[in-house]
DNA sequence: CTTCTTGCAAACACTTTGCACGATG
DNA sequence: CATCGTGCAAAGTGTTTGCAAGAAG
């Protein structure tokens, strides 16, 4: 998502753009990894700001659809801005040592979900999919 | 999981069979489905015992690898009794309504995982896939 | 009688909320 | 200048832990 979508997003939905709200979403758009609350705390080296606007900021972006949340499991949740016109289903590969998160395309096959749905009579079946292992990178350490 | 499993178990690790335990492993024996501290706690009509109690005993059973635990990312962490020899990988499918769970064999292509793996240059990688849906008696509802 | 368990209360981590002050449009 | 956003502190969950009293083997 580039600077000027949520700058105009914010526009028309008359929201204030702000001091914290502008740098946490410059260090959003920083990097296409989702961020833990805590980072964004750390990162916002100059423009602290305190920990319930974070949270109350990714709530509303999250209710604009303008970041996405996760969670794997780790007790704390993950943001992540919605880059432009990427509202497509996708899963990730995530480093257990440093949270690092790559995108991951392939999916679970389809008709096998819809097997699933059918052969146990539920309805409106979705499904949640991460890899978890350790990237290159925390490989040589 | 059998009654005379886990008190086998319990006899050879020498762990005490205390009231709480057996109450709540009798529970748990019960039924299919993972349980929430939350619904152990409040089964336990009769034999009520310490929130920290169960906690403390699910750790422990979680540890001997008589019970599984699971995150449906509910905020809470659900936990079943691991049936006589089903220590294999499997999935879920869970009801959003009413948290009943379904085991499901349907597993995503090992070949595309390794290949994932490959890929993206990780190693050890495992994965976590859930279904989420309405069961067919929440449908009616 | 020794060691393991329990209950209780306090502590923790993450997240949410009430409120008065301050900033934005 | 009306409204929205912020900081601060308190409260709310789910979970863990220290400790002294109690129970199992």
């Amino acid at each position: 998502m580039a600077r000027v979508a949520w700058r105009e997003h914010f526009r028309r939905r008359s929201r204030r753009l702000t001091g914290p709200r502008q740098a946490i979403l410059e260090l959003l758009q920083l990097r296409e990894k989702p961020f833990s609350i805590k980072e964004i705390l750390s990162s916002l080296a100059g423009a602290r700001c305190d920990l319930a606007t974070v949270y109350r900021l990714m709530h509303l972006l999250e209710k604009d659809g303008l970041v996405k949340r996760f969670d794997f499991g780790e007790g704390a949740a993950r943001f992540q801005l919605i880059a432009d016109g990427d509202d497509k289903h996708h899963h990730h590969l995530i480093c257990t040592r440093c949270a690092e998160v790559v995108p991951i395309d392939e999916c679970f096959p389809n008709d096998l979900e819809k097997q699933i749905a059918r052969e146990n009579g539920f309805k409106s079946v979705t499904h949640r999919l991460d890899f978890f292992g350790v990237c290159p990178e925390c490989q040589t350490k």
